[in-house]
DNA sequence: ACTGCTTTGTGATTGAGATCACAGATGCCT
DNA sequence: AGGCATCTGTGATCTCAATCACAAAGCAGT
């Protein structure tokens, strides 16, 4: 996998507190970064670990995830290609909120924690977008609070689905595919029901005929789905 | 309840990104200042508003709830004389992610968002204290998700103490007293229990000498609590 | 193609906690 | 003081989903 400065321009356009800033002031940037492969499964960042780097995804996907006392995972976000992570403890100075693996072989850039307060924290633009990516993250927390708190493990488990369908989906003419392979484990993890829970719910959703496989890899959302 | 400057400037004193202000800016933003008094169970905010302003509690408290489809409030945190709310729909102009509701009578404090945006979000020092906010907002947000995802009903509750205690507590002889007046419906709203299991957990934790009442009004969480 | 790992499907059992149902306490109002 | 409303305590049920336990299906490597 070869990083070139297309890529990272491209990349650049995807965030918001970097696209803001002018083409001199992303090059320093890009000489700057690191650029290393990590095998699946392989942990990137450990929880807990003091602030390093602020990283984002040339190719792969991540899971973001957090073990609790009991060995259980619960995955709190899954990030693909373009995607960036890592940026809470950049911004506040603290250790890792979250563990953070490899679903994928993937290439990952990184830039220290020092670069990043130079070049990015010192811009008035930036700092403001950054505001805006707090606030939808903390939204986004806010609205899974909503889900575990109370939820059915069928609501759950259908709002997991379609959460990775506004992050990881396309239109289509029946519904909408998540175009990223996701085992009914990783859906259980990220809605906090069992394995076995999350299998017949969807079992019994394809019966329904709200969802079906599509290539036995990924799912495809029909309408009737989102009609609740 | 009167208000005057010298309760303002201890309100800013306790508001890191107003903290950081010259005094000649703080007036400015003093000039604008709209109070208002809640009575008890009075809706400040209503989810889903448009965002129109910066809140402060002069005095009295206030909640921060969801309601789920099957009308069960869970509660989201507990505000006090001094804290503030409201700033994440002044951040990112999108609506309210949540229902504020008087505890007791409040006097509240509020500023518009044009103002805000004007004589706050205009100051690079102001920004970064902002960040650090949102920053610890979205931690304990993802320390909750843990909790709520896979704890069973005797850690949420224990939890639950934990976090108020952080909050609210005072540290005596024998513990940590949390200083409002809690009902077991509240700690089981928070913790996402029923009432009926948060009252078994609070017993059985009084039994077990690790939590006692104060004047039958505020609980105190002995040592022997917190060493699990 | 054979071996072994991971994933999926589905029954059976179990258990934690929601719910239902009161009764007694505690406050709070006039 | 007396009356109402809100809290608290605790049994008895009941239900959903976790757990246990396999078997079958996929898939990946040699």
């Amino acid at each position: 996998m070869k990083f070139n400065s297309e890529d990272f321009f491209k990349i650049c356009n995807g965030i918001p507190f970097l696209a803001c800033l002018s083409p001199r002031e992303l090059s320093d940037i890009e000489s700057v970064v690191i650029v290393k492969k990590f095998y699946k499964n392989q942990i990137i960042v450990l929880e807990e670990e003091e602030a390093a780097y602020f990283y984002f995804i040339i190719s792969g996907k991540v899971k973001v995830i957090h073990y609790n006392e009991a060995g259980k995972e619960l995955m709190l976000a899954i990030h693909k290609r373009y995607d960036y992570f890592g940026e809470m403890s950049i911004l506040d100075g603290k250790t890792s909120p979250a563990t953070i693996v490899a679903m994928d072989d993937c290439t990952i850039g990184f830039i220290t924690r020092s670069n990043f307060v130079k070049l990015v924290m010192s811009n008035e633009k930036s700092l403001q977008k950054i505001i805006a990516l707090l606030c939808s993250r903390l939204r986004d927390a806010w609205s899974m609070l909503n889900i575990l708190g109370f939820a059915e493990a069928g609501e759950k488990v259908r709002a997991a689905l379609k959460i990775f369908s506004q992050k990881f989906g396309t239109p289509e003419k029946n519904g909408i595919i998540i175009n990223i392979k996701l085992t009914h484990k990783d859906l259980a993890n990220f809605a906090a029901v069992s394995r076995e829970t999350a299998s017949r719910i969807i079992s019994s959703l394809m019966k329904a005929g709200e969802i079906e496989m599509i290539d036995n890899k990924y799912f495809l959302l029909k309408h009737s789905f989102f009609n609740k």
